[in-house]
DNA sequence: GCCAACGTTGGC
DNA sequence: GCCAACGTTGGC
């Protein structure tokens, strides 16, 4: 079991519509680093999912991977995408200040390379993003 | 809306 | 194959 990071801009693509849709596949990387991580994903992973751009950005539930990667509809190029499965809302939303003030989380892609919008999770990592939902 | 950081592109 | 320049992303 793997964990892993996905951002989405919630004007594209928002938690709630997630729900809304139980499924949805995640298309749209055109990046070399996250489309690796992508085709590393297997079915039944679990997925932090993180909303930019809106308010404040931060992790705001968790999704599981439904399929694995397959080429990307949307283009006739070399690119992947993952189906994903809506799994549960955190309790609370943990911001991207928290992860940054969190000494355990500095090592975490999302803090040192903001910029990628795939990325992988570490079981401890996982944990720590948990308990602060729920503190 | 600005600016910093990163990834990609293209010239040499 | 290296490196500079440019474009894009995303946090503030």
């Amino acid at each position: 079991m793997a964990y892993w990071l996905i951002k989405s801009d919630p004007e594209t693509y928002s938690f709630d519509k997630m729900k809304k849709e139980k499924k949805t596949f995640w298309d749209g990387v055109r990046n070399y680093a996250a489309r690796l991580h992508l085709r590393a994903m297997k079915k039944g992973d679990h997925c932090f999912f993180y909303e930019s751009m809106n308010g404040e950005p931060s992790i705001v539930g968790v999704v599981k991977v439904a399929k694995e990667h397959y080429q990307d509809p949307t283009t006739t190029e070399d690119w992947s995408c993952v189906d994903v499965e809506y799994s549960e809302p955190l309790k609370r939303p943990v911001t991207l200040a928290e992860v940054k003030a969190n000494k355990k989380l500095a090592k975490m892609a999302l803090v040192r390379i903001g910029r990628l919008s795939v990325q992988p999770v570490s079981g401890e990592e996982w944990d720590e993003i948990i308990k602060m939902s729920k503190s």
